[in-house]
DNA sequence: CAGGATCCGTACCGATACTG
DNA sequence: CAGTATCGGTACGGATCCTG
């Protein structure tokens, strides 16, 4: 437990922070549970994701891609035209986050109770 | 999908983002599994977890409480004597930090093969 | 012993303007 | 269409000093 993993140039406590690091980001959740259920272009997430600007997107998407959880599909187009969907490894991630639902409803309906 | 969750003067997306919201903080999963396992004094934390500072250490202690996944018991005693342990709700999460703890790991070692 | 208070740097994130 | 670039506010987290 107290030992420390090396991973990416970053110092890890527990194997359980990678993913936390993965997919915490602000809008990486929503991106995530939208492509699981199908690929989306650009503007199409945007629609999707009324809250967050373009330059925000833009980042958690990249970060997506480069945590190698998603898959950023540029075609040679004009205009241009880029589909972003799950890898393997992203699609490895749906039942987590599936239970993670699941816990935090489970939170919110016992809070709920306790007040 | 695309309605929001009041909960707590805050706004979710989806319930996953609210278990993140209790866990992600820089040492909380570490003294979770600390006190999976154990009640601990303050201090005794703090030995186990030395690259947290004093601060850091009270902060998320307190945040853990606040959000109900942790007691603190404060014996009335000089000098202070104050425990730590799990609340029935912080330990409905163990099984969950445990699979993010397997998730990371497998997904640490599919990357290390993919390099 | 178990903290509280304060100062401060950085990283995150929003708003806006511009572009191949 | 799908971005990039820049400015700036806020909040997170570190370091240090103080206390019932």
């Amino acid at each position: 437990m107290s030992h420390l993993i090396e991973f990416r140039n970053q110092q890890y406590r527990c194997t359980s922070e990678i993913i936390l690091d993965l997919i915490s980001g602000k809008w990486k959740i929503l991106i995530l549970s939208f492509l699981a259920e199908h690929t989306f272009r650009f503007n199409e997430l945007q629609k999707r994701i009324p809250g967050a600007t373009q330059k925000m997107l833009t980042m958690q998407l990249r970060d997506l891609e480069n945590d190698g959880l998603i898959v950023r599909k540029v075609y040679p187009v004009v205009p241009p035209k880029v589909e972003y969907y799950l890898s393997d490894q992203g699609q490895r991630l749906a039942p987590m986050l599936q239970l993670l639902c699941e816990y935090g409803a489970d939170y919110v309906d016992r809070f709920r109770l306790d007040q």
